[in-house]
DNA sequence: TATATTTGCTTAACCGGTTAAACTAATTGT
DNA sequence: ACAATTAGTTTAACCGGTTAAGCAAATATA
């Protein structure tokens, strides 16, 4: 795939280097090359087909046209959908997108990070972060463009997108108790993150606004490692020891694998137990019963972090932003309301 | 985030760049610099936390240790599930992954290969292409490392990683025959691909076996870019004129819109129309009914892609294989069988 | 006619790495 | 005692671009 360089083009043409890179970068004109030099590159350049090579011009512009897209795992619909709108917008400014998945390890994470500003990508968007407190710090002090989606650092001030976290648990606990539900369990995934763990207090903030007394041996923690088995073992705890008629999933494929779990047991969904998602997945609808879930925008999310981030790229700007997002109920059978 | 150079130490150090390099590198011992100015340098990278810029680097070895990928739209879970395998993969190896969504255009994905090449990426692969020709062409012509996905170029020998297309969709339509369908629609989706091609061939080939004639009245071609509206109509056709009592689709993402249009249409599956999704997805087996789909390995083929394609970047091989995957059948209710 | 300006292009340094070749001082061989 | 090695390091060129500064010839100005 060897392709011919600014040199090649320069001593074909008997001319030098500046020159040619002039015309190429269409400054010609300012740059006062003749016309008829012009063309003659332009032709040359046509015919030849040449490319720049992007990896000079980067390092010699300081800039590579390249943000780095740092999720827990690309082939989650959540973080696979952002990506694509990340990806669209960004291309329409001529940039690219790399990404790396964390698999949600604060150590993975820290390298890839590294890994991202060493290739000396202009920006990254991190959908993630399980307690990288300095990672993130670091970033912040460099003034190093980036932007954190889904997550909230309560200490740092940064370019954020995020949800409306304990408000949308809070709609959905509240959702299911007005249906009449008594006893309601909250599955949720142990991740050292602000947002879950406000997913968390947005279901105690329902309790209590409802005046029922928190019992901690409904709330099971699922480990991210171990859905599969983790998940069973609460479910049935919850279902059959504590006999609860509703749950709370703090997640979309917990909610998802939650449902699978009870229809292999023969329970049935919603009479026995009603269940509600935060996060919503394409199908969700086609299930049976069908899903309720907390909904979120997801594109807009996606949308707005790439354009607070080529903002803060092109614009050096270092003003930071919080956009939360709101949540909104979508009511299916699932949570017994129909 | 500016980090220190090379030469930032070498100075500090009154040392050359060489001796810099070749101690960073670990060729101390090799290039014979003392244990001492050893030490020196990696204690002094140590503390300043020098980090090589990859983009340097990059240049000066002529190796980018990227790898772009192309799909047609990185949201799909199909494509997304691939994406992790290949970056999983190719992460071990020291590689990142760029992508691309060509949102099935030709001449976006022309563009993206340029650009992906102009990166300096070290290979593609290709999850695409719709008439490409003339790129995949180049490519093999200019002895770049690539390998095409879930696509078989009949006449360009490259390295291929795709399904039995026709197989599997006859395994799809001979299962509804058997089921008891008499009339079994097939909608596909409208795009120049061979695979998908290779399904209506499949289709056919089905009929053909049982002695069903052909009615072309009952195959609907879908349109990509407006997949909704251009399915709702197939549905409403095959279901009323055509009264099938069967329906395949070519894709997956067909065959859930489409068992949505049944379901809001009040049709009853399986009972009034059986059908069959080729390619699975996360949730089919929640939906209701179930649907039954022809499976293949997504997460095999991802690996094997990346293995298939590091192997060529790193072994400098030209040999070019061709691996089809089988395709399984995975038998629900909607299929009627049960 | 002498000077200033403009035109059209080149030189050379830089971005931050890699590496073949050369060079000097110390050590070994004979 | 003198040549040949060896150790330890540097010089300089290169990867393929960008760009400030400089220069010579042509043209304009006084």
């Amino acid at each position: 795939m060897k392709s011919i360089s600014l040199k090649d083009i320069a001593i074909a043409l008997n001319l030098s280097k500046t020159t040619v890179s002039y015309v190429m970068n269409d400054r010609g004109d300012e740059k006062r090359v003749s016309k008829e030099t012009q063309d003659r590159i332009k032709q040359y350049a046509q015919t030849h087909s040449y490319k720049p090579n992007q990896l000079a011009r980067s390092l010699s512009l300081g800039k590579s046209n390249m943000i780095g897209l740092i999720v827990p795992n690309i082939s989650d619909s959540f973080f696979a959908q952002i990506a694509r709108r990340i990806e669209k917008k960004a291309e329409k400014l001529g940039y690219n997108v790399v990404f790396s998945s964390t698999g949600e390890s604060p150590e993975r994470e820290s390298k890839i990070i590294q890994s991202m500003l060493d290739r000396q990508v202009d920006g990254l968007i991190i959908v993630s972060s399980e307690k990288n407190h300095d990672d993130i710090l670091k970033l912040k002090e460099g003034n190093f463009p980036f932007v954190i989606v889904g997550r909230k650092y309560a200490d740092i001030e940064t370019n954020v997108v995020a949800l409306e976290d304990k408000d949308g648990v809070t709609s959905a606990v509240e959702l299911l108790i007005d249906n009449g539900r008594k006893h309601i369990g909250f599955i949720t995934i142990s991740l050292e993150l602000d947002s879950i763990k406000d997913r968390l207090k947005g279901y105690k903030q329902a309790l209590k606004s409802k005046d029922i007394t928190y019992n901690t041996n409904v709330v099971k923690h699922v480990t991210y490692n171990d859905v599969e088995a983790s998940l069973k073992e609460a479910m049935l705890e919850l279902v059959h020891q504590e006999k609860v008629d509703g749950i709370v999933f703090a997640t979309h494929y917990l909610a998802e694998e939650g449902l699978r779990l009870l229809k292999h047991n023969n329970i049935n969904v919603p009479e026995e137990v009603a269940i509600v998602s935060f996060g919503k997945d394409r199908g969700f609808d086609l299930f049976d019963p069908p899903l309720t879930s907390v909904d979120f925008p997801i594109i807009e999310m996606g949308d707005t972090a790439v354009d607070l981030l080529l903002d803060a790229i092109e614009n050096q700007v270092v003003t930071t932003k919080n956009i939360i997002m709101k949540t909104k109920l979508d009511i299916k059978q699932s949570c017994g309301s129909i």
